[in-house]
Order: structure tokens, then C-alpha cells, then sequence
RNA sequence: GUCCCCGUAGCUCAGAUGGAUAGAGCACAGGAUUCCUAAUCCUGGGGCCGGCAGUUCGAAUCUGCCCGGGGACACCA
């Protein structure tokens, strides 16, 4: 439990105690209390609004409040500090050995320092990417990628049981497109001579997958009908190329527990059981649609179509499921999709989806909430564009020809690392620049570099004491024993603090679903870091292996290796590799 | 026309669910080197938080109406 969480419960006690003196009302709600650093450290160690709070509700003066809250929490042994401010502002002050005992549990626990039960095993679904099966990862698809991997490994570290998810579009027409692409490259393997006429695949990554369909079945599908040899192609082509993004996925790291089939979907019955349901509840009917304002399509036509009443669950519009040929609408097969994911024990689900989905977050939430009588949770996270430049030149890209971005180049061309941390460098609904130029940069302008080269510092630190500072051991065991007093220099004291945050950040940005708190977190700590590093080259005695005193040397020493805890920690929950050096 | 995002320093962006004097980086001006080297640090200037109302002890944060930028709007996926 982190140091917050910790006089969080004891200011609840405090509030409990004072209501059973009767100063409180009994019964006071708490959970809106937060404890946090101050906005300025001057203040003191921890910050809590909880007189504020509950001056309201308690019909009190926030101060009269605050003045018997600290009173209370005055008695503490570990409270060294107490007192009011501003509005009603509680400033606590903690005994040094506080910050030490976490600083210790951060060394003994590396990268599992953070790790929480919050979650309480609790299952998520996380589902993120599910990108058409029709080709390779496009660059676009990295940001939502990584998003979902990182949130998926956030709510992992603080306690839930997650499951990472894909689904599998493989039900549509453009699957079609995908086989009749890839018949014509199976003709061409045959040896034929063909033209991809437009609207067809054009890429070259089918080529393969008709040279293997000859190979196997000869000339069996060449002159037969479409009909007959549909079927067949795609299967052929959808396993191809969902093996093709699953090596995509793995060069950035990531790797699915569950890859779910819309195709199956179809098949097995789920998508009338799903509307079955909601009939049940009495939110399905015929009725006819306004045509959109706007751009009226040139194909519409007024017709009675089977609704979902989505409107009831705060959608703009009631939703089709059945298209004008009779088959299921997408929205459907993801009704039934959705409900699935309820069925198998999902309460908690989550999607990742790209920001031209943003209108399809109300009628998917709306959904959720009439299969699970509101019982089930769905947050729908999107993600903007991420723009590509080169020296800040925009990289020009069409689709058309097929010369796309993929997210195999990008990867090859600046590694997985810079990528999934770039990714997270801005909050997700705000567009990202991604400049080739920039993030393979070695400054303190790349925060991927910046953070690492914290870490390879720290590393090196670690290794060259050996030599430098001979009998003074560099093991987490021995160093977890080290006397910690030893540390005090201000912003050694600044440092362990910053240390101690990171379960509360972890924490944070599990609860929201916000992976890029992390990333920020960390570019924090790696500068308090650098700065301190830099105390040592104005004043050679304050080097981590300058003090002259093995103890003190084995005190920062012990700091430092916090430090690298708290980033092996971060870097994990980010899928970067922490890394020892970066000469050369 | 409706809905969704965005608008914070010259530029790129944080801002923890309503808190204290709104923060970083880049750029600009000055200074400090070699425990991973100036790959970093320190100091300084710089703001009507798009605008106007409202809610309350208190608003960059919540509500309403505007302005500007982006995206989406039966049947596609």
C-alpha cells in the first residue's frame, strides 16, 4: 500500500473518532478525500482537502474541522508536522523513516514495486487493435496497439484479472474483396497474367498467400465459379493474414490472449440469441428511420428497418440491425459480440478503437447497458491520428497505390521501444506528432532517451562501485539494509520521496484507463534524477561515490537503485526495455 | 443540422476527477563539464487557461450559449 492509501485510512479513522466523540456527524461519507503531494513541497509532505471535504456535509467550518483532524493526527508517531492552511488544507509532515521503509520496499521489489491487490482479481477485457484482417499493420493502427497493451499491463500490475483481446473482422465484405484479391493471386501463381482492376487488394503481401493455395490444391479453383471457391479463399487469406499481423504485433511487443472470430459469431447463433434478448426487455422493434442531415447519402431510401431502442441508453438514434438484404448489420454481430464478453465474465470491458469510431462509442455503450441491465461497465477509449514527418516534413502516404506506412517500417526503422513510449508521450484524444527525426534523437528533447539514459546512468553507477568503492556490496538484499539517515542532502530526501509515488501513480492511471501518466511519471523521475546526478559534478562529495564513508556511499547507492526499481517498474508497465548502457 | 474530441507560455504539450502562487520541454538570454563525458544540470524572462455568463467557500477543471480547428453521422467495417 502506498504511503497516500496508508493516511488515507488513517484520516478515516480520524474522521470515525471524531464522530464517535460526536464533534462529526455520524456517518460521514469519505471516499471523496484524497491525500496527495502538496502543489509545493514546502508545505510539507502530504496534502489532504478532507476538512473541505466535509465542512458541507458535516455543517461545519472547514478550519473548525481541520483543527480537530489534526489534533487527531498529531498523535501519530509518524506524523511529525501538522497543520492548517489556505481554505482548509491539512499539511503532514512524515518522519524521515517512513520514506525510508518505502524506499526499501521499492529496492527489494524492483519491478514488481507498485504491484497492488486493488483490482482484487477482478476480470477485464481489454479489446484493442482488431484491425481488418486485409493486410499488414498499417502505422495507424500502433497508437491504439500500444494504448490497449500498456492499459492492459496497468490494471494487470494493480490487481485485475485481464484478458487482451482481438476481434477478428472477418465477416464482411471486405473479406470478400480480400478472397476475390487473392483468387486473382492464386491465378497469377498458376501462371497467369493478371491485373488487379480497382477496388481489389493490389498489395504484394497476397502473392504468397496464391502461391501456397496452387501448391495445395492445384488447379482445382481456377475455372470455378466464385461461389465455389469463395469460401475457400477466404479462409486461406484471413488465416494468412491475421498471421501477418500477429508478427506485426509481436515486433511491437504484443501479444493477444484471445482472438474472437465475427465470422464465428455469425455461425454459432449468438447474433439472433443477442437480439432475442433485448426483445425480451422490449427494445427492439420495426420502424423507420430519418434520413441523416447533412450529406444525405445519394442511395438512401426511406424503409422500415428491425431498431434497437438505443435511445433509451442515451444514444442519439435508435440503431438497425438488419441490413436491406436481410443479414445482420456490424453494430449486431458487435451487440452479440459484447454480450458474450459479458456472458464469459466480463463486468469490466474495455475497447480501443480509432477516433473516426468516436460516433459509435453511444450506440456500443448503449448496448452494453440494456444486455447487462447496467450492470456491466464498457469504457470505449479512441485514439486520434498519429502524423507522421521526417525532419518535420510530412510523410506523404496513399493508399491507393498501396505504398502505406506500415507499422512493420516504423518499428524496423526506430525499434519498439521509442515506439510504444512515443506513443504514450501526449493523452490519447489529441492528435500525435511522430517525427522520424526526433525520437531516434539523443536528447533530453526524445523522452524516450531521456528516461533510459537515467537508467543506464544508474546502471553504470552500480557496476563501476565495484572498483570504485571496493567492500561496499551493490546487491538489492544488501542495499534494502543500508542506513538510509545517511541520505542528506535535500534532494536525496526529494528523491526518495518521488520514489515513493510511483504505487500512487500506478494506481492513478490503472483506475482512469490513462497509460500516458505513466510516461510522464517517469520523464519526472528521471529528471529529478539527472538534476541530482549533477549536484555531483558541482561538488565532487556529493557523488554517489564520493562520500568517503562506505556507509554513505551504500546509502545513495540504495537511493539510486529505488530510483532504477521505480523505472524498470514504469518501463515495464510500458513494454520498454530498461536499458544498462547507451555509450556508442 | 446533430453528435464526439481539441483549444493552456512564441512552439509542442502536462495539469490526478473542484483546491493553495497554473507546470514541463523546445526556442531565447546567461552560467556549470568528464561517477555514462554539454546525451546532462542550474538561473532568468515569458499566461485574460478561446470568449461571455452561471453553479460555490473556491473553476483551466462542472453547466449553458457563442467563436475557432479536427472527426463522425441508415444499409460500410
Amino acid at each position: 500500500m502506498s504511503v497516500f492509501r496508508t493516511f488515507e485510512a488513517e484520516i478515516a479513522k480520524a474522521v470515525a473518532a471524531l464522530a464517535a466523540e460526536g464533534v462529526l456527524p455520524a456517518g460521514l461519507d469519505t471516499k471523496n478525500i484524497v491525500v496527495e503531494p502538496p502543489r509545493d513541497p514546502s508545505y510539507g509532505d502530504l496534502a489532504t482537502n478532507a476538512a473541505m471535504v466535509l465542512a458541507k456535509p458535516a455543517g461545519k467550518k472547514p478550519r473548525e474541522i481541520a483543527d480537530a483532524l489534526v489534533a487527531k493526527l498529531k498523535k501519530d508517531a509518524r506524523v511529525t508536522a501538522a497543520d492548517v492552511a489556505g481554505p482548509g488544507f491539512i499539511n503532514l509532515r512524515l518522519d524521515s523513516t517512513v520514506w525510508q521503509a518505502e524506499l526499501r520496499s521499492a529496492i527489494q521489489q524492483h519491478a514488481r514495486y507498485g504491484d497492488t491487490t486493488i483490482g482484487a482479481g477482478a476480470p477485464v477485457n481489454v479489446e484493442y487493435v482488431s484491425a481488418n484482417p486485409t493486410g499488414p499493420m498499417h502505422v495507424g493502427h500502433c497508437r491504439g496497439a500500444v494504448l490497449g497493451d500498456v492499459m492492459a499491463n496497468m490494471l494487470a500490475k494493480v490487481g485485475f484479472k485481464v484478458s487482451r483481446e482481438y476481434y477478428i473482422n472477418d465477416a464482411g465484405g471486405q473479406i470478400e474483396v480480400l478472397a476475390r484479391s487473392t483468387h486473382l493471386r492464386y491465378r497469377e501463381a498458376l501462371g497467369e497474367s493478371i491485373t488487379i482492376p480497382e477496388g481489389l487488394y493490389p498489395g504484394d503481401y497476397l502473392k504468397p498467400v496464391g502461391e501456397a493455395l496452387a501448391k495445395r490444391d492445384g488447379a482445382k479453383w481456377r475455372d470455378a465459379p466464385e461461389a465455389d471457391w469463395l469460401p475457400a479463399m477466404k479462409a486461406a487469406a484471413v488465416d494468412a493474414m491475421m498471421a501477418l499481423i500477429r508478427d506485426d504485433l509481436a515486433a511491437l511487443g504484443i501479444r493477444h490472449d484471445v482472438f474472437f472470430s465475427e465470422r464465428m459469431l455469425h455461425q454459432s447463433g449468438a447474433i439472433p440469441a443477442a437480439i432475442a434478448d433485448l426483445e425480451k426487455k422490449g427494445l427492439i422493434y420495426v420502424g423507420t428511420l430519418e434520413p441523416p442531415k447533412g450529406q444525405k447519402p445519394d442511395d438512401w431510401e426511406e424503409r422500415p428497418q428491425t431498431l434497437f431502442r438505443a435511445t433509451q441508453f442515451g444514444d442519439d438514434v435508435d440503431r438497425p440491425l438488419k441490413k436491406s438484404d436481410g443479414s445482420f448489420t456490424y453494430f449486431a454481430a458487435d451487440i452479440a459480440y459484447h454480450r458474450d464478453k459479458y456472458l464469459r465474465g466480463f463486468a469490466r470491458m474495455i475497447d480501443v478503437l480509432g477516433a473516426d469510431h468516436a460516433g459509435y462509442i453511444k450506440r456500443v455503450k448503449a448496448a452494453v447497458a440494456a444486455l447487462t441491465d447496467r450492470q456491466g461497465e464498457l469504457d470505449v477509449k479512441t485514439c486520434n491520428l498519429v502524423k507522421l514527418l521526417r525532419a518535420g516534413e510530412p510523410v506523404k502516404m496513399s493508399k491507393r497505390s498501396g505504398d502505406f506506412v506500415t507499422l512493420r517500417d516504423v518499428v524496423d526503422e526506430v525499434g519498439k521501444d521509442v515506439v510504444r513510449f512515443i506513443m504514450l508521450t501526449q493523452k490519447p484524444e489529441s492528435a500525435l506528432d511522430f517525427d522520424f527525426a526526433k525520437v531516434t534523437e539523443q536528447s533530453k528533447d526524445n523522452p524516450v532517451f531521456y528516461v533510459q539514459y537515467a537508467h543506464a546512468r544508474i546502471r553504470s553507477v552500480l557496476r563501476r562501485a565495484a572498483t570504485e568503492a571496493p567492500g561496499v556490496p551493490t546487491d538489492a538484499a544488501a542495499l534494502a539494509q543500508a542506513d538510509l539517515a545517511r541520505l542528506t542532502h535535500p534532494a536525496q530526501a526529494a528523491l526518495m520521496k518521488i520514489v515513493a509515488q510511483w504505487p500512487r501513480v500506478a494506481e492513478g492511471a490503472a483506475l482512469s484507463h490513462e497509460p500516458h501518466r505513466i510516461a510522464y511519471f517517469l520523464y519526472d523521475v528521471a529528471s529529478a534524477f539527472h538534476a541530482l546526478w549533477n549536484q555531483g559534478t558541482e561538488a565532487p562529495e556529493h557523488r554517489f561515490l564520493g562520500g568517503g564513508d562506505p556507509e554513505i556511499t551504500k546509502a545513495r547507492l540504495a537511493l539510486i537503485q529505488g530510483v532504477a526499481a521505480v523505472l524498470a517498474s514504469g518501463l515495464a508497465v510500458l513494454g520498454v526495455e530498461p536499458v544498462e548502457e547507451m555509450r556508442g
